[in-house]
RNA sequence: GCAGGGGUCGCCGAGCAUGGCCAAAGGCGUAGGCUUCAGGAGCCUAUCCUGCAGAGGUUCGUGGGUUCAAAUCCCACCCCCUGCACCA
């Protein structure tokens, strides 16, 4: 076994015996509750969910070693379809998915078979993935788990649903699926072959009359055109239908019978007929009442919608090719016995007007995309651009009566409306592209009668979703309007299914809520469960009184304590306990969940809960690609945690993580990288345990002052970073930049190891433990520490160890080491002797005085002349002083703000002493002989008169 | 189509809200040196171009504009990613 996993099972038996995770109400501590959307258990645990989930566990470790009572609860999603797929496709014995089962989600050969039984599978999955989410180290309380098949849940469910309904929140009514008619069931997106992302298209039909009691129903995404309807156009060599759909009369194309019928319409066909039958008759606008005619167009599909194509060639590319086609082909009419000058005389009605367009902006498209006629592929793209156009920008004309002048943007919905009110249009639903199911059906559309619906569109509780959010912290902030656009967007939301495992809707006769909706509130079981398992309460006994008591502090105790057998001081802990942890403080997840799972949960939460339990804040994450792509068993690059963890260990896996991105950035999971991890954790155990195994001297040079400051700032910027959520730059803070601090302290220091090292080591394993707990328990251990660095006091940052004079100091000592490269590179010549000059004590007065003053603005050279000229001690040195200050004025500019208010704060500083103290560090590092002199003195080493040029913080150098 | 997020020096990625501390953090990669029996790892140094003195020049998707000053503000354009419903 490797010593990395032997670490890791050390600790985490450590933390497990002592129970440091589990937490219980303590009213004298601060809680803070995070959690964690429950993963699906149709596969393993894989980086993805660890990516999600560590930002979570990061947050939970941090807040706990800041001294709150932190839970972090897990549980299971059991529901739904996929899972039962999956079995499915075992029992099948589909060989490619089996192998996928073996290969990827590393299920042994015996364990596959079992998984015809669902359940099986299910288990399977979440034994394995709980002892993942442990080695992961994630610091959970597992008394709180459950599986959202568990009875007890369910009861929690039934009580939610019940409450939903009777704040009318659930409703009944029809909805369009797309549908496979062999499985008889609907055709989601992963159930496709083909057509991923296809969504019914919804068509409004129009009634045209082709005699009393025949209607021609033409199918249109544009009502409004029905005003300048000219012919209709009807394929002469496809198949139509003479059928009687719900009592009336319609003439359809043969494809279209099998859609109608599972759009609510009852059909008996009454005959079949050639389209070339109905080709040169007549047939009459039922809002116009203009009698037209109908055409023969080749082009008119059959397989979309009726079938039926009603003709506008002013607003239509394709319609105006038609024609002019037609008309050009006196011939082909005659065969159909229709009079070649009628056709001639056919005159395109225009009824929109747009900017930029004329009488006939059909005719001015095709012209300006030269486009030859009908199955030229740009009319397809002029047809898309011009609808576009007069949608959003067209109006429509005097000859479109009580619509006329109005736009057709705002006018479009409520025309169609009128249409139907008038008897003269119908609805039906098509699909834009094909989609085949699995089992290679073609799919239709089906509308789903007596679906069960969470009513999203009520404004009220819209309303009510919004204050939610706003009350809320959202991490990254920027993801706030994600939110409320979703809000606004989100409709009725078929909440039910019939199939998949699920609980039952309460008076929903065999409809189970679906896996979205029965994940909305959970969190709030968490709570309870453990006193659940605890006592074994059974669901019987879960009763709606029961919730209602613990959730509302609705209801008698006594009474329900009588029918439930459920103790009332159990009672009274459950809701004790309810209260003390609720509401959430965190919940984090990937973005894709905003726009269903999160907003939900803010819905649900509105409804059911009074503001104090609403939720606090909500993060949202990127999502992991693996080496630049999506993740994807079938794609070969899916990494299971378990693989992740075996590799390169539990701290380095989540560090890889949660160095790859935060906000909403998506991290890439690169192999390089982790290993890179892997070996900086090796390099930093060796690193640090040679620091905290030495013996220190205790010393308090300016040295030490600086890497005490130093740290200082490192613990406040990873506190701040943790508070926000920025997982990246708190972790790149603790582990990079801070150990950048500590490695210049050690070079600056030579071989000695200090008190003041050995502390900050301390302090930096702290910063790091929330990302790398184990490793940090581990190094922990090595200062004869007897506790858990898991449960140690997070450190703050100590206002009496914060020294800018230290920080300035070194900062010379950085310049001068810049410069001196920076020289030596341009010279490129091999030092033997530098020699480096202070400023002299006069030059003081003058840098302070002018940082002073351009602090406030003021630079007038001149200005300084004369207060200088008339400063008794400085006259002497006016000349030099006259070229000096333009460089003072020059190098200040380019300080920053801090650093001169720090320079004001300060005043003088000794530099040559400073200097002195790092003559050894700048011996060695150019390997030459250091002198250091004060400008001031007499009997320097100064060939070049180089000493005049020195500033403050701006030592003259001169190498030999 | 609708909505949201992006394009930064070889790569990843900070910075952009509050314009000047920005040739632009950090990590990776690359090169040189050290260490090592060797491999790996580690450590140090360098890494836009130019420069015989601490400097200058050209860069932050493209093109304009505002300003003494723009990666950062404004306008237009190009390109990329994600979600869009009965499905987790």
């Amino acid at each position: 076994m490797s010593q990395t996993k032997q670490v890791e099972e050390k600790w985490l038996t450590k933390w497990e015996d002592a129970h440091i995770f589990e937490a219980d109400p303590d009213p004298s501590k601060q809680k803070i509750m995070v959690t964690f959307p429950f993963p699906y258990m149709n596969g393993p645990l894989h980086v993805g969910h660890a990516f999600s989930a560590s930002r979570v566990d990061v947050y939970a470790r941090f807040k706990r070693m800041q001294g709150y009572n932190v839970l972090w609860p897990w549980a299971w999603h059991w529901t739904g379809q996929p899972l039962l797929g999956a079995s499915q496709r075992v029992a099948k014995g589909d060989q490619t998915y089996i192998k996928i089962l073996h290969e990827v989600d590393g299920v042994p050969e015996e364990q596959i078979q079992k998984f015809v039984d669902p359940k099986i599978m299910a288990q399977y999955y979440t034994s394995e993935g709980k002892k993942i989410a442990r080695r992961i180290g994630f610091s959970v309380d597992w008394r709180r788990e459950f599986t959202t098949v568990y009875p007890t849940f369910q009861k929690f469910i039934e009580w939610q649903y019940k409450n939903l309904k009777d704040l009318g929140y659930v409703t009944r009514g029809t909805h369009p699926v797309v549908w496979c008619p062999k499985d008889q069931s609907p055709t989601g997106d992963h159930d496709r072959q083909t057509g991923e992302g296809v969504t019914p298209d919804e068509y409004t039909i129009i009634k045209y009359k082709l005699d009393e009691n025949t209607i021609l129903p033409a199918a249109t995404f544009r009502p409004e055109t029905i005003y300048g309807t000219t012919n209709i156009w009807i394929n002469p060599d496809a198949t139509y239908v003479e059928a009687k759909v719900n009592n009336e009369n319609w003439i359809i194309s043969q494809e279209a019978v099998e859609k109608l019928k599972e759009q609510q319409k009852t059909i008996t066909i009454n005959r079949t007929l050639q389209g070339k039958e109905l080709v040169g008759k007549t047939f009459e606008n039922p809002l116009t009442h203009d009698k037209l005619p109908i055409l023969p167009g080749w082009f008119v599909n059959t397989k979309t919608a009726t079938g039926i194509v009603y003709s506008v060639p002013a607003h239509a590319p394709f319609d105006w090719l038609a024609l002019k086609d037609l008309q050009q082909k006196p011939e082909t009419l005659q065969q159909f016995n229709i009079n070649p000058q009628m056709v001639l005389q056919i005159k395109p009605i225009s009824i929109i007007e747009i900017d930029g367009y004329g009488e006939y902006p059909a005719e001015e498209i095709i012209k300006q995309m030269g486009i030859k006629n009908q199955h030229d592929p740009k009319a397809e793209q002029a047809t898309k651009e011009l609808y576009k156009k007069e949608y959003h920008s067209g109006k429509l004309k005097p000859n479109c009566e009580s619509y006329a002048n109005k736009s057709i943007k705002e006018i479009k919905t409520q025309l169609a409306t009128n249409l139907e009110k008038l008897g003269i249009s119908d609805k039906m639903y098509d699909l834009s592209e094909q989609v085949t199911c699995r089992c290679t059906t073609t799919c239709i559309v089906k509308i789903l009668q007596d679906q069960w619906f969470l009513n999203y569109t009520n404004p009220e509780w819209k309303e009510k979703a919004k204050q939610v959010i706003a009350q809320m912290k959202i991490y990254p902030e920027t993801a706030r309007t994600n939110f409320y656009t979703t809000i606004d967007w989100l409709k009725e939301w078929a909440c039910a299914r019939t199939t998949g495992f699920g609980t039952p809707l309460p008076g929903g006769n065999g409809w189970i809520i679906e896996t979205l909706s029965d994940s909305t509130m959970y969190m709030a079981f968490y709570t309870i469960n453990k006193h659940i398992t605890q006592n074994n309460i059974t669901p019987e006994a879960l009763t709606p009184q029961v919730f209602d008591y613990i959730y509302h502090g609705k209801g008698n105790k006594t009474q329900i304590s009588k029918t439930t057998n459920i103790t009332t001081q159990l009672l009274d802990e459950m809701r004790k306990e309810f209260l003390y942890w609720y509401p959430f403080d965190l919940r984090n997840s990937a973005k894709e969940l905003v726009p269903n799972h999160l907003s939900f949960c803010i819905f649900h939460h509105a409804a059911l809960f009074p503001p104090q339990h609403w939720p606090k804040s909500i993060g949202v994450n990127g999502m992991l690609m693996v080496e630049g792509q999506g993740m994807h068993k079938s794609k070969g690059n899916f990494i299971t945690l378990k693989n992740a963890i075996d590799k390169y260990g539990a701290d380095a896996t989540r560090c890889g993580l949660m160095i790859g991105a935060e906000g909403m950035d998506d991290p890439d999971w690169k192999a390089e990288n982790i290993n890179e991890i892997k070996n900086k954790f090796e390099t930093l155990t060796t690193f640090a345990t040679n620091i905290l195994t030495t013996p220190q001297q205790q010393e308090n040079t300016q040295l030490e002052h600086w890497l005490q400051n130093k740290i200082q700032q490192r613990i406040q910027e990873v506190t701040q970073n943790l508070e926000e959520l920025k997982t990246r730059t708190a972790l790149q803070t603790a582990l990079f930049e801070t150990w950048n601090d500590i490695k210049w302290y050690i070079q600056r220091k030579g071989n000695t190891n200090t008190t003041t090292l050995t502390d900050t080591i301390k302090t930096w394993i702290k910063l790091l433990t929330p990302f790398a707990p184990y490793m940090c328990e581990e190094l922990w251990s090595q200062t004869n520490q007897t506790n858990f660095i898991s449960t140690t006091p997070w450190p703050k940052p100590d206002e009496t160890k914060i020294d800018i004079t230290a920080e300035e100091q070194e900062n010379l000592i950085t310049d001068i080491l810049t410069d001196t490269q920076n020289i030596l590179k341009a010279t490129k010549i091999t030092p033997t002797k530098i020699v480096i000059y202070t400023a002299a004590q006069w030059k003081w007065q003058i840098y302070l005085n002018i940082l002073e003053k351009t602090k406030t603005g003021e630079t007038k050279i001149s200005e300084f002349m004369k207060e200088y000229t008339n400063t008794p001690e400085l006259k002497p040195h006016i000349k030099n002083i006259a070229t000096l200050i333009p460089k003072i004025i020059k190098t200040t500019t380019k300080l920053s703000q801090t650093r001169k208010t720090n320079h004001i704060k300060i005043q003088q500083t000794n530099e040559k002493q400073t200097i002195q103290n790092a003559t050894e560090f700048f011996k060695e590092r150019f390997n030459a002989e250091i002198q250091v002199y004060n400008e001031e003195e007499t009997d320097r080493y100064d060939p070049k008169n180089r000493a005049q040029t020195a500033i403050p913080y701006q030592p003259a150098i001169y190498i030999e």
